[in-house]
DNA sequence: GTAATAAATGCACTTCCATTGCATTGCCCT
DNA sequence: AGGGCAATGCAATGGAAGTGCATTTATTAC
């Protein structure tokens, strides 16, 4: 197991002491979180901060931005390898109506969609709503 | 080609004079509209009132809310005999980003996905984003 | 037709999240 | 140690969604 330290720097982001606890958190969870949530885990966290710590994140690479229809951007660690903005390495995610949560479903790749011509796709985001394991169990 | 009005009643929804703008108007688009955008389509236009007929409209399956990604929801007609909440129905949308418009793209269905053990899916959402037709030509 | 009722509209206001400006602090390199 | 850039914290802004309430318009009952 990699330090996360010298994960960030591989990375290209100064390992501070903030980035680097937002990171562990991320990085516990199963689940991607919102800016709130993050802030509400530490105590004496500055929602600025948080932002641009995200931003610089993704950015680099190290986290991802999910958009699940919740209203609220959500936060997850990319994948070891990942290269985010190409279409075959985008995965879906899966969001629970009941618990609120969004997991991703890293295995599970978006599949390739045959588009009319004229029409050139570089990303794509796909959200699947419903029951999670955990609330359907 | 049935008459707006007629159509309107069709679905449970009174048919006012706004209401018919509000539907024309969508109808004589092909891509997605903000809210903004229909307002300022109409100079006498009230954001409450072109919100509250776009959630009517909602409900009553007139038109669906798309979430491309852009912070910003945006609206289109329903197809004929839609039903917007099964999934078999689910259309994709392609969003520009050069243009910033959003397409329904309603002869590619959303691919079915199968999910791990526990997770059940009602509803999905997809969007591809890159070049439209328009600006790649 | 008129009164009573319900629906739709318009204005003002609130809330929530994303984002920016600016001053300050802290880190790194020489 | 000092100069310079990156990161941080506070305050404020912006944009969109949503709510409350009074007013107007349409529908129904009498």
């Amino acid at each position: 197991m990699i330090p996360s330290d010298k994960f960030l720097e591989s990375k290209g982001v100064r390992p501070t002491a903030m980035r680097l606890l937002v990171f562990q958190h991320l990085a516990k969870s199963k689940v991607a979180k919102t800016l709130s949530d993050i802030e509400n885990a530490f105590a004496k966290a500055d929602r600025t901060t948080l932002f641009r710590t995200l931003k610089t994140f993704e950015q680099k690479r190290v986290v991802h931005q999910i958009d699940d229809g919740s209203g609220i951007m959500k936060y997850a660690l990319c994948e070891e390898g990942c290269n985010c903005e190409l279409e075959r390495d985008l995965h879906l995610h899966f969001h629970c109506t009941n618990c609120g949560e969004t997991i991703c479903l890293t295995e599970q790749k978006i599949p390739h969609i045959n588009l009319p011509d004229g029409f050139v796709a570089e990303n794509a985001n796909l959200v699947l709503k419903g029951i999670c394991d955990k609330c359907s169990g």
